[in-house]
DNA sequence: GGCTCTGGTGCAAACGATTGCATGAAATTA
DNA sequence: TAATTTCATGCAATCGTTTGCACCAGAGCC
């Protein structure tokens, strides 16, 4: 009638042997302690019997899920998707699953989602969530929980973390304008209490000064999307001091740039040049195209998902920070400066 | 030295009572068997102790994880983050996570997904990869397992399913068109074992011979991008028939089609009129804005979880499908046909 | 005042694996 | 050939909950 669950125990009464020699020869890690025909026959046996492991059993028994927490903070955001692809990629391989959640940028929320997921056991975290000085990660550290960061980092070290050279990208974006003849550039920058918001800034500055320019056309936002960016360069243009160029902290703050430009009659790149950060999708289709740096999205995710795999195997293992480089994309929303 | 994990052991030895209670205690379910007061000191009990359910524990004992499993076909797609989105919100107020898995449009790799989220022992499945004969979906019924679909539907009935209306969304397209004065009008059909790219195309057939109008413009793809979208249109330009108006299955289809145009030195709406099916973000800022058709896809995300709970809670539940309706977004790559 | 209910708790058996240790036979060594 | 190592396998405890059933005291009933 209720046909039960195939188990172990099954399988160990069809070969005959036992359940220990059943788990040994089904788990890649520790079939090489079995002979080789008895894995064989096991195997046959699982086959015929339709045998599906229970890892919630496995993970109990073993204390390792084989499952990690992805900690996203706006999956709308179209950086994100390929990141979580990369993940999955590795994860893959190592045979590892991810449960992953969108915090729309709430703490709070994001304090009851790594509840959940250490409740459910996680082996460790990937977070893109932090911010430069986060009670959540100080927590993960003083609990010794396993985790990598992506995208953002925190302030303090001895944390591993898979970014963007950020620097490096303003870098680029400053001098393209510069050599493009540019020298009113403003800075749209992002929430300074997040570390790509900060360093983006931090750098747009240092490069400005190196340069001898005047770096009193910064605006910061709250959030990085797009109607902050609207808001932040209405701010700017009120302000009404000549500029011919910005880079602005991200894509999504670009955009909100161009949408106030059209409200106060701007054109792009003839009166102000724009570039963006991060190279999200379909960007190259608008009118203008967008100038932006383009970030490895899916090798962030593919070696954060490594670096923890390792971290998890080896708790000692020493923090790693790598940083990917940008790449600068040149199209059609910079221009030599008009006047 | 090694602070050992607090289990409900630790809770009924603190405060007196036994294992059995606290479980009660804790769970919102039973609480109700437990007097008050002692619920009180249990909770108090486990806040003391910084006391973290084992979930994985729970999820054997009661052989409910309280995990869904989440079948994407394609996440850089964008219409499938809001749905994520939405997903997750329903699910969250029922205390349920989500274990999703993106498989690029590979069946075999849905397969072994789908066997990865058993062994997990998912309480069910939202799938948005269905080919309209799938016999991933034909096994997931005859073992009983509970899913949703969402987006694409199969052809048997009998099974859940939130989709959108794609024979209205067809409809008003066609209608938007034809109003504008349009007869030429082509289809660039999605892939046909895909319930949407079948119905979309079906749609436009009836529509089309309900008019009297010509139906010889039909070009069939492999999959839903943008690359399939330019090779079909190339190949729609190389028959050199008129066509002054085109509606494409979806949009990633749509912007092919007018890559494909720029290379032929054609204009959209000028020359040929078009529209694509999906409204993902970003298109209304393209030149020409594209005319689409928009899907309320957080609110199938909601429905899809809650219609899965509800499965979950009764087995018995009737079948239901539940169908969305789309809303025309008329931008400017349409127009009276200028002929 | 005896008798059935009832509702709150306790007891102990699952759930389905993993894994340290014991065991015994075969293989190696002296 | 005896002693020793090695290797494959078995034994049984364990992971941290849930949950059916037994139990008992007090309440309600006649």
């Amino acid at each position: 009638m209720t046909k039960k669950r195939v188990t172990v125990r099954d399988l160990a009464a069809r070969v005959g042997v036992n359940v220990s020699t059943v788990s040994r020869a089904l788990n890649p890690e520790t079939r090489k302690m079995i002979t080789p025909e008895v894995v064989q026959k096991v195997v046959k046996a699982a086959e015929d019997l339709g045998y599906v492991p229970n890892r919630v059993a496995a993970a109990l028994a073993s204390s390792r899920s084989h499952t990690i927490g992805v900690l996203i903070p706006d999956l709308m955001n179209p950086v994100f998707p390929p990141i979580l692809r990369g993940l999955q990629f590795a994860l893959d391989k190592a045979n590892y699953t991810m449960i992953s959640s969108n915090s729309d940028n709430r703490a709070e929320y994001e304090r009851s989602s790594l509840r959940g997921m250490r409740e459910r056991a996680v082996d460790g975290f990937i977070m893109a969530t932090a911010r430069r000085e986060d009670p959540l990660i100080d927590d993960c550290i003083s609990q010794k929980l396993p985790f990598v960061l992506i995208n953002r980092i925190v302030d303090r070290d001895g944390v591993n973390a898979i970014v963007n050279d950020d620097a490096a990208g303003i870098r680029m974006a400053v001098e393209h304008l510069t050599s493009l003849g540019h020298v009113h550039i403003a800075h749209i920058a992002g929430p300074q209490h997040t570390s790509t918001g900060f360093t983006r800034r931090e750098e747009f500055l240092a490069r400005m000064h190196l340069k001898d320019l005047s770096t009193n056309h910064i605006v910061e936002t709250k959030t990085f999307s797009i109607e902050a960016g609207r808001l932040a360069m209405n701010e700017l243009l009120a302000r009404g001091k000549k500029v011919t160029a910005l880079v602005a902290s991200n894509d999504l703050l670009a955009l909100g740039c161009l949408d106030a430009m059209k409200e106060h009659g701007l054109r792009c790149p003839e009166d102000i040049s724009v570039v963006g950060f991060n190279n999200i999708p379909f960007l190259d289709r608008m009118t203008p195209a967008l100038t932006t740096l383009a970030i490895p999205h899916y090798e962030i995710g593919v070696h954060a998902a490594e670096n923890l795999l390792l971290q998890i195997r080896n708790p000692e293992k020493e923090p790693l920070v790598i940083k990917l480089q940008p790449k600068l994309i040149v199209r059609n929303s910079t221009a030599e400066p008009s006047s």
